[in-house]
DNA sequence: CTAAAACCTGACGTTAACGTCAGAGGCAAG
DNA sequence: CTTGCCTCTGACGTTAACGTCAGGTTTTAG
């Protein structure tokens, strides 16, 4: 029951998906040409969201600021679509996953150099 | 004594520096380009460096690794050559050690949902 | 002395995630 | 009906830290 279909689902333009999530017009229609994000389309052209959209295009900003591109997270959809993984999906979300955590061990040291100049410059006006 | 300036220090090209820092030549002289690190010329034109220019620049790339531009480097260099500061430079040391804090926190958080899908992804064939 | 390796100065190319602009429809309110 | 806001499709612009290539000089190993 991952995905609820209810029938009169509320479909939203793309300019309440973009305010819902914080980002631009822009960056949705973007989402959509990397292939992260699908949309109906109204008889006028229009784009349609469901609501879950907007939960979409937070987990693809936190995802980006982890460092993913818009590529390995269009090979990672799967993964949260549909729960099923092959084994060279599960290689990449383990390498992603070491990735970051590398990261957060590099900006680690690079807080504590910074943390070590300014209590040295608090404390030697 | 932040500067050893021995008489005698032997000086090195900019081959040495790149490989002993981990980057390409090209980098390095990047870097002089952006006011980052100052070579003395031997009398045909060649970049020389004392040692510590290896530091300096492993230095630079943790920098850059948390997310400071060349030029906020160039702006913070002083605190490090002098260990003194202005209000303005102590200002910036800690809105950038604010900045990359948030950044260990929402990688942090990607992580977190990165290990909960592989956990769910593993539990779950 | 010579050939390879290293260095020099431009200067254009790359990448990712959008920003921005142009020109043209579409949609609810009054 | 028209005013004003939203949306559409292109398509070029932006930024940072380099990569890469061209064409020429310098240093070093043998």
């Amino acid at each position: 029951m991952t995905v609820g279909q209810a029938a009169g689902e509320r479909l939203i333009r793309i300019g309440e998906v973009a305010r819902g999530a914080g980002v631009s017009v822009r960056a949705v229609r973007y989402y959509e040409q990397q292939g992260l994000l699908i949309a109906e389309r109204s008889p006028s052209g229009q784009r349609l969201y469901r609501q879950d959209a907007i939960p979409r295009v937070r987990f693809f900003q936190q995802m980006f600021a982890a460092g993913l591109t818009s590529r390995r997270i269009a090979e990672l959809l799967p993964c949260w679509n549909s729960g099923h993984t092959d084994a060279e999906q599960r290689a990449m979300l383990r390498a992603e996953r070491d990735r970051i955590q590398a990261k957060v061990d590099d900006l680690q040291d690079a807080l504590d150099r910074l943390d070590e100049v300014i209590t040295i410059t608090d404390t030697h006006p």
